[in-house]
DNA sequence: CCGTATCCATGGGGATACTG
DNA sequence: CAGTATCCCCATGGATACGG
């Protein structure tokens, strides 16, 4: 549904694989570095800088840097990302209302081919 | 934003790279498969097949194969996949309010980090 | 702790040729 | 005309190790 949106949505980082995710870590507050790789797990290190930066760069969350060591991070939702995971939301909504049909449609596709 | 989506969509053919277009060039009416491969210029006859099936899978397409030779089928769009054109048109919707906010943002990182 | 640097695996999708 | 059949590229992103 959302991927070739890319193309209407152009240079927004939006459709790959992490940012909604991201954005849903986010939800109820800052978080560290390291606290978004939890519920992440599988993402590494390098994948997870990748989409930070360039969601910062897209004003969808703001990383702050406090300075001392050992080094500490947070990121955090700008309203532009919020406004975004609230419409995230509303997709969501959308397939979870049209997915019955979806799978029903499915089934009988599968059902009249292997036939 | 949306590829995210395809584990909340799960099996929804929904995220990839044609769906939103071919679901666009069926807007206006039925089109047989040279006629999608127009607009698609880019697209292989292979690429569309695979997007075709996977969309009529999923009830968003319907194809009506009218016998002879040559052979004559045509593409349409069912209730769900117009639906589902609506719905993107939503999304695009968003896009278009929200690019100048994205866009501003992006200028100003890149300044900051090329400073 | 918060990343960078390297290398590598995968699969989506493009190019081309062919068939019923 | 409406696809299949092959081959192949390459960008995304995973694994691992290391650095400030």
């Amino acid at each position: 549904m959302f991927r070739d949106c890319k193309d209407v949505v152009g240079p927004v980082r939006v459709g790959d694989k992490w940012t909604c995710r991201i954005l849903r870590c986010l939800r109820d507050g800052d978080r560290r570095f390291s606290e978004l790789r939890v519920p992440l797990s599988a993402i590494t290190p390098k994948v997870l800088t990748e989409s930070l930066r360039a969601m910062e760069r897209d004003g969808l969350v703001r990383r702050t840097a406090h300075p001392g060591v050992p080094p500490k991070v947070v990121y955090s939702l700008t309203d532009l990302g919020r406004r975004l995971l609230e419409f995230m939301d509303t997709i969501c909504d959308w397939t979870v209302t049209n997915l019955p049909e979806i799978l029903e449609a499915r089934r009988a596709y599968d059902e009249r081919v292997s036939v």
